[in-house]
RNA sequence: GGCCUGUUGGUGAAGUGGUUAACACAUUGCCCUCUCAAGGCAACAUUCACGAGUUCGAAUCUCGUACAGGUCACCA
């Protein structure tokens, strides 16, 4: 019998020969230097941050070398494969602008020339292959059961020797063709490993992108193939599908490193170039003074819907990525305030090589702070509309009602040099400028200060507005005739002077516009008092001044 | 246990044989100021886990130790 009569006994009805998909899927017509990535997710679960950041720095690096970023699902798992994978992947990145130039689309639809990119689809292809090693007798089936492993594991951790099916162990390596076609007749379950020409005690060189040159022990362990339900393991379809998709880029999560000898044994066996490799190390917490691997779990954070919910603005999580994912973006985003994370020019060597970086919510929150300072009044206050309509319909009701009022009041020292930083997400809004409708208004809980007196606030407020309060002043005239009012009243208008001689006045300016903010407000902290009144109108202060008795 | 990787201030980090060991977040203090938010200035590692070695010179190279992480499935 001829090896190829055997390969098609153990891998029968495939349709095509390897050869065959060589010329299906051709090298790809790209520019020089363009990076081919891919995010190659397994349908088991919702995405959560270390997956987007996986994500983003593929997507990074394929976009600004004019390459491709392509999804492919990796269901070979059928046992933890959820409903809808893959539509439930595509919804959860959504939000994140996570944009495939090819890939699958819904169970049933993709685009892009080197499809299916569902492995569950490409079952044929992977046998073409395997079936390549088994004539060429780089490929054996193995009848080994689940609980004879077990068995061989317990020898081995006994013994104190390596575990694994190699060597000595990967008995079935010896089976004739002959009791091999016996044992399938008989219906026995097998499955097709490889037979490894590796020797532990060399070493094989990986250059890692991100890592540098890391040496490994060359494998020797018989790796399984094609599992006994036809489908490949992760090793066997990571090398077929990055070889025929082309990846030039394999970046993915460096609990990956330890298992790349067997990745790179079998490009080599099977005759392909192998892709350049990025392990990426994983996001961290700190977790009570140890650090550990972020948690979709127990950490809410690690949720990407955690952002939506909290508020926490979509572009300012994607500045947060790139930072992390190179530390000199943080410098250039300084030097260019309104720099695209597009124009920035990343670099692998510039990536985290240790084992993790921290994934820290106050600077990602630092970072969303100076990102809602900048956008323009019509940009936040269409995100925020955009938020509240999921997340607080009554305050959506409002702000819908009155656009150009909240955009005013967003405006607040907001399009200037220097801009007000006092939200670092949709959800701090509120609670900074409720007290500017009088849908929310309540005129109760007032925080007053120093002056406390009732006579004397009453006092204060009234000659305010009926002596000096004139809509049409500048911000100038305003706050010279607040001092012109202090001094009246036997107050310093002039805080130098105060500072200076302290027990000749009643108290200072401060005092006083004190009053008036928190008799308008209810609140002793607020943004610019002159663009508030302003805002309010005089009819509207007059009657607030008068509700608090 | 085997194999692989890492360890720079409270935190994230620059740094690749000669630097006063960048920068950012946090913290503290001062200044500015009608409150707040900002902003400005300053302080915060005599030292890069520890121990040896190479070198005129080491955070940077070598070895050892400690600690941390990863990995050793018919899961990815």
């Amino acid at each position: 019998m001829t090896n190829k009569e055997y390969a098609d006994i153990l891998l029968p009805g495939v349709k095509h020969t390897w050869e065959e998909y060589e010329e299906m899927y051709p090298e790809r017509d790209l520019p020089e230097g363009a990076i081919v990535t891919r995010y190659a997710p397994s349908p088991t679960g919702l995405p959560h941050m270390g997956n987007l950041f996986q994500a983003f720095v593929s997507k990074v690096f394929s976009d600004q070398t004019n390459g491709v970023f392509f999804l492919r699902i990796e269901d070979t798992d059928t046992e933890r494969s959820i409903e809808n994978g893959i539509e439930k992947i595509l919804e959860a990145l959504k939000p994140f602008n996570i944009e495939f130039t090819e890939g699958a689309i819904s169970q049933t639809e993709y685009k892009g020339n080197y499809g299916p990119y569902i492995q569950s689809k490409r079952e044929d292809i992977y046998k073409a292959y395997a079936k390549k090693l088994i004539e060429e007798d780089l490929a054996y089936p193995s009848f080994a059961s689940k609980e004879e492993l077990d068995e061989i594991r317990r020898e081995q951790e006994l013994s104190k020797q390596r575990l694994g099916y190699y060597g000595r162990w990967a008995k079935d390596r010896f089976i004739s063709h002959e009791e091999a076609i016996e044992r399938i007749n008989n219906g026995e379950e097998y499955t097709i490993r490889l037979k490894s020409p590796g020797d532990f005690f060399k070493k094989v060189i990986l250059n890692d992108a991100i890592k540098g040159k890391i040496e490994l022990p060359e494998n020797d362990i018989d790796e399984i193939l094609i599992k006994s339900d036809g489908l490949p393991t992760y090793h066997f379809a990571h090398v077929i599908d990055d070889h025929l998709m082309h990846t030039t880029h394999v970046i993915r999560g460096d609990e990956w490193v330890s298992s790349t000898n067997k990745h790179l044994q079998m490009f080599e066996v099977l005759g392909f170039k192998a892709p350049k490799y990025c392990h990426i190390a994983p996001l961290n917490k700190n977790d009570n003074g140890t650090i550990r691997k972020l948690s979709k779990r127990k950490d809410p954070e690690a949720t990407l819907m955690y952002y939506i919910e909290e508020g926490i603005p979509v572009g300012a999580v994607m500045l947060y990525l790139a930072t992390i994912t190179n530390s000199n973006f943080e410098a250039w985003l300084d030097a260019n305030p309104n720099g695209k994370i597009e124009d920035f020019k990343f670099d692998f060597k510039k990536a985290n090589s240790s084992n993790g970086s921290l994934f820290d919510l106050p600077k990602l929150l630092n970072i969303s702070k100076n990102y809602l300072s900048r956008l323009s009044k019509e940009e936040i206050y269409n995100k925020l509309l955009e938020y509240t309509k999921e997340y607080d319909k009554d305050f959506y009701g409002i702000i819908s009602k009155y656009p150009e009022y909240t955009k005013d009041i967003l405006n607040i020292e907001r399009e200037q040099k220097k801009p007000r930083k006092d939200y670092a997400k949709y959800s701090d809004i509120k609670q900074g400028i409720w007290y500017m409708y009088d849908e929310l208004y309540e005129a109760k809980d007032y925080e007053w200060q120093k002056i406390t007196d009732k006579e004397e606030i009453k006092n204060i407020l009234n000659t305010y507005i009926n002596e000096y309060y004139d809509e049409n002043d500048d911000k100038d005239t305003w706050f010279s005739k607040i001092q012109d009012l202090s001094n009246n009243l036997g107050y310093a208008g002039n805080m130098k002077d105060y500072k200076e001689n302290p027990d000749n006045y009643k108290g200072n300016v401060a005092d006083i516009s004190t009053v008036i903010r928190v008799a308008l407000t209810t609140k002793s902290q607020t943004p610019d008092l002159y663009e508030l009144l302003r805002l309010i109108g005089k009819d509207k202060i007059k009657e607030r001044f008068n509700q608090f008795d």
